[in-house]
This record gives C-alpha cells, sequence and structure tokens, in this order.
DNA sequence: AAATATTGATACAACGTTATATCATCTGTC
DNA sequence: GACAGATGATATAACGTTGTATCAATATTT
C-alpha cells in the first residue's frame, strides 16, 4: 500500500499480467468478464491513476489543451475559458490556464512548458512584442495553436477574434447620429493589433462623417486610471462631449469621472465602453457599450481548436466575431433634446 | 528540420552522443568548452525543448504546480494566483491552474490529471463536498497539497486560510460601536467552512454584545445577487440598520439596493463588506471592509509548499491571516451623530 | 479424432530522458 | 618511457505505459 500504485502494482494484486491490467482499463484488446471485473475492483482500491506522461509519451498525443493568457484577473478571459472549456470538455479534454502577464519571456517559458509536457493544443493571446522565435517553437513542434483576440504578426495559425475597426466606427457613428462633433477615443497604452484596430475604426467613421478632428488619449484598462486620465481629458479638452472608450472598465472610470467633476454623463458628456461586462449594466448610469459575449468567444475558440486537431491539414481559419451596440443610459438623448 | 527534435536529433547534429547533449543541457557531467558550445548552438538552432514528460519520468520529480480553484471569475482568486506564482517562480517552479467550477465531479479529473502528470504539488481550494475519496487519491500518490481557504474536513494536509470568525466578529462588534443594535449578515448560500466560521463570528459577537437577534441571509455573491437580496430583506425586516457582508461584492449590491430604494448607505444603513476587493474603494460611497490581501495570501500559499517539498516529513502546517479593518464611508459615523 | 477457429492472456519493444558506470585519451610525474 | 591521475565522452539501464505479435487453451467444425 506504499508508494504510488502502478500498472505493475495492479497486476501484482490481481494476480494477471501488466499489459491485461492496461487493457482492462483502457477496454481494448479481448479480456473475459471475469478478469474485467477483478482488475477493476483492485485498481479502485488501490487508487490507481496511469501515469499520463508514460501514456502520451507512447501515444502520442495528450487531451490536455494549454491557455497561455496575459491577464487572469480580468473577468472577461475568465468567461472565454469558461466557453472554451465547456466544449472541450464535452469531448475529452481538459484546459489548463498559464497566466504570463504581458511578459514575453514568461510567456516562451509557459509555450515551453506547454511543448516539454507534450500539451495537445494551445489556446494563445500573445503578448505584446512576442518575438518571432516564440511562434517558432509552435511550428517546430507543431503544436495545434489557436491565437485569441490579438493576431500573430507571422499569421500562419489559427486565430479568433473581435470585428474591432467595425465596432468602434460603429459606435463614433453612433454618437454622431446623436449629435455629437467632439468626439474623443480613451484607453489602453500599448499599441496591440486589438486597439490599433480599434482606433483606426474610430478614426475612419470621424473621416467619413467628416466630423471634429480625432484624439486619442492612453489610459490603462481600469476605472482609477480611467477616471484620473477623464480629469485630465476634461481639464485640457473642455469641449469633449462624447468619449469612446476601449473598454468597459475606463468607460466606467470616466463616468465616475464626470460625476465627480459635476458633470452627468449621458447629458454632459455621452461615454460608450467595450465589452459589456456584467457591471456595466448595473452602473450608475447603465452604460451604453459594444457588447461581445466572451463565452461565445470561448466556444469558438475550442471549436476552432477541436476542427484543427481533428484535421491537421485544414486550410488557415480566422473567424471574427461582430461586436453589437447595446444602448443604455451613459450616451444619452440626442443632444438637441438633451439641452 | 521535419519532426520535433529530440535529444538524438541534436546529438547526430552536433556529431556527439545523446548522454552528452542531455549532460550539456542540463550542466551535468564533465564537458569540454567546445564540444559545450557546439552543442547549445545546435540546440538552439532546431529550437529544442527537452521532453518533460521523459525527464520527470526519470528524475522523479517536477516543477510544475496544480492550482485547483472554483471560480476563475473571481478577481481575488487571480489576485492569489499572482502572490504564489511570484514565489514559486523564484525557486523555478510554474503555477498552472484549473477551474472545478465547484463541482466535486470536475475536481476530481482535475486532481487525477494532477496526478497522472507527476504535478511537484498542489494548491487546492476544496470543492464543497468533496469526497473523502479525492483526499485520498492525494495521499496514495504522496502529492504535496496545501489546501486555501477551505479546510479538508480529514485535516492531514497543510492549510492556508483567513481567520474568519475574528473577522466578522470585529466587523460586527465595531457596528455595535456606532450605536447599532440591529445587525444582519448577509451573503453566501452554501455552507462552507468559510461561511460557517464567518457567521459564527458574527453571532458570537452578538451574544458577547448581548445586542439584537442573529439574523442571517442567502445570497449568491454578485452585486447583482446582493441587489435583489437586499431589497428583499429590507421590504421584510425594515428594522435592520446595519449589515455585516460575506463578501465585497454582495456589500455592493446591497448600497446600489440601498440608494434604489431611497436610502442613503452609512446614513440610514451601515455596510461593511470583506476581501477589500479593487471597487470597493472607488465605489459611492467608499465601502467599509475586512481586508485580507489576496497577494499576500498567495505568497503564504507558496511558501508553505516551498517548505513542504523542501522538507517532506515536516509537521503539518496551519497558517491563518488576520484580516483589518478598513473603515470607509459605508459605514457611516456614529448613529447619534447622524441622526 | 484431427484440423481449424476462437478466445484469453502474455512477451516484447518503444516513447525520450538521465544517473551511473565504463571507457578512451591526454597530462604530468618520477 | 611507464604509471597514476585527471579529463572528456559514451553505453547501459531504467522511469511507466501501450500496440503488436505471440502463445496457450479452449471451442467448433469436418
Amino acid at each position: 500500500m506504499v508508494g504510488k500504485p502502478k500498472l505493475e502494482t495492479v497486476a501484482k494484486e490481481a494476480g494477471v499480467s501488466v499489459p491485461t491490467v492496461s487493457q482492462v482499463l483502457r477496454g481494448t484488446g479481448r479480456i473475459s468478464e471475469k478478469t474485467r471485473k477483478k482488475v477493476l475492483q483492485v485498481a479502485r482500491k488501490l487508487n490507481y491513476v496511469p501515469d499520463n506522461r508514460a501514456a502520451t509519451m507512447r501515444l502520442g498525443q495528450n487531451r490536455e489543451i494549454g491557455f497561455s493568457i496575459q491577464n487572469m484577473a480580468n473577468p472577461f478571459n475568465a468567461e472565454v475559458i469558461l466557453g472554451a472549456s465547456d466544449l472541450l470538455e464535452d469531448e475529452g479534454f481538459l484546459i489548463s490556464v498559464l497566466d504570463a502577464r504581458g511578459d514575453p519571456d514568461r510567456q516562451v517559458k509557459h509555450i515551453e512548458a506547454f511543448i516539454g509536457n507534450g500539451r495537445g493544443g494551445l489556446l494563445w493571446v500573445p503578448a505584446l512584442g512576442t518575438p518571432e522565435r516564440t511562434f517558432d517553437l509552435l511550428r517546430t513542434h507543431r503544436v495545434p495553436t489557436v491565437t485569441f483576440l490579438r493576431r500573430s504578426a507571422f499569421g500562419d495559425f489559427d486565430h479568433v477574434g473581435i470585428r474591432n475597426s467595425e465596432a468602434t466606427a460603429t459606435a463614433t457613428r453612433y454618437l454622431a447620429t446623436l449629435g455629437h462633433s467632439e468626439i474623443a477615443y480613451l484607453g489602453g497604452t500599448e499599441m496591440t493589433s486589438v486597439r490599433r484596430e480599434r482606433i483606426q475604426g474610430y478614426r475612419q467613421a470621424l473621416l467619413e462623417l467628416g466630423v471634429g478632428p480625432a484624439r486619442v488619449f492612453d489610459s490603462n484598462d481600469t476605472k482609477i486610471a480611467g477616471l484620473q486620465s477623464t480629469l485630465d481629458l476634461l481639464r485640457d479638452n473642455p469641449e469633449v462631449t462624447a468619449l469612446v472608450c476601449n473598454g468597459d472598465m475606463v468607460a466606467l472610470g470616466a463616468c465616475l469621472a464626470l460625476l465627480r467633476s459635476g458633470r452627468r454623463p449621458g447629458h454632459d458628456v455621452s461615454v460608450i465602453g467595450f465589452d459589456d461586462i456584467q457591471d456595466a449594466a448595473v452602473a450608475t448610469p447603465p452604460l451604453t457599450t459594444m457588447a461581445v459575449s466572451p463565452y461565445q468567444l470561448g466556444r469558438r475558440l475550442a471549436q476552432v481548436l477541436l476542427e484543427r486537431l481533428k484535421r491537421p491539414d485544414m486550410p488557415l481559419t480566422i473567424s471574427e466575431v461582430e461586436a453589437t451596440l447595446v444602448i443604455r443610459d451613459s450616451s444619452g438623448a440626442p443632444l438637441s433634446a438633451a439641452d
């Protein structure tokens, strides 16, 4: 009873050979009902758990999937993982998550660990500034990989993302419809592909509409940073009457800033967020936002990976999910009516 | 260049034997500087990544740690993981996270995966209703395990938790100091060891103070649930003037409910939360709460595991971290002054 | 009753790595 | 120039599992 039980332990106890036990447990080969029963009973009694390392090494495939993300604390990611694992678990896979916190060095360690442990696949939000070598590793080792949100610059991996530029264009157009002409973009600091696309959509819409200058302001994607940035922004640019935000957290921070400086969100300044996080609906005021369902994104992500696993030679899949404008109070009524 | 590179691939390319390559990569054995250079260069060129399965199987130890949690979406957990991985990464370990979502069946699959992959250790928030067999598995396979927050009923694992009953007693006593006598407890639904201890501290304090009846109300740990539960609570128990909450999310929901029903949090009803999540400080009103640093908890967790790994025969460690009362506005001023 | 088919179990080799033991080569000493 | 000692590299076996080939013992056919 001492020491980890292995096939040999079970085999001895059940009075059969090692391969027999293996066959019973895997349900392969021809085994009589009697020995089957016996082996299963002994295996259970001894708390036997097969060594997946030995098995996958022999078999050359693993049903464990890795998910490499950059910020575990973001509830959006948590929802994505939920969606992905719901689908993958049904197919007998398992998702384990590693948080690289945006650090490419930490990230490459994680990816090496995935490879070194023979993970069966990888879902991945690449860190900003991921060196080509990291992609090379995955290519060399033939790890079925789906990138998420941030597209690889080298572009030869399956990808699931958000139709970012269309989304911010929609938000910007909607604000223009309400009568705004001084519309600023707020949020993000680093130029990820996500932010680049969103700002591009915003600029594009302004251009098409022939409305006011494009103004982009940095801010970290937290409520507190959003609050501070908005206070600064309004001090220096009092003419701004509408904000398209890079994320809901920033947008919520912006609303807080408006309230603190005696302005009413949706009346004096309109605010549109991005993501539709849980808090958006219960905020004061409820937040108008570009909604994407993280759960659905997760499912899509899993779907693409499963297909790739089934057909390794399948052509590259690029899948972009549309965001939808959810109108609540923070964007306000048409300007003429409000004033 | 096709197919995964292994030691043999590198060895052939560098014109040396397999063990030589292994020794260079691990820095063991006597190797001349010349072959060392050559081997490293070739290994890098071929994008060689050692197969950790084969290595750990041979060596019998693994520097990968598993973290099994019940709710990934909780930012508190994310902070804990951050703290734990900061410490563990310095020692060359790696944390991978699995979310069992409170389901003991899913959880046992995860634990079996940890065991089957020979993980070097386990940090674990046991799901409610975890069967003894799950603990048995870990015992049999001698997995160094530290339970977190929820103590195993069978109590033979290292543990890190919060001094829950003292914390809620402190909160309750503070509200009594402010002059409250109708203090309710709000939050949680399932009777986890955490909730049991918190409610016990609340009851204990009321008893010692000789103040009003103990009233405990269920609610899920989300803002929306907290909102609804508080509306119900106040309708049925209008005499309640203070709430000790099971978590900050519930407390924030309670504040929302107060505002919506025309009451002022901190004036008409006092609210104290638990955890001190990021939003607590910027909420309206800023939330009084029992603060525990999830980051510090994570570090402690890692510390205990590292010690256990170093000294497997060390006596059982039970480590409880104190929560501190952070006074903001939601608890209000003394009642005499406020009225 | 002999030949054949069927069933049930086992022996063997391989997955990729590494510690130990072994072997060959070179340096320096008397 | 022979011998001890140091240096540098390799051969071997083992970690636990599983697919294939093999073998023995029945059951079935002619």
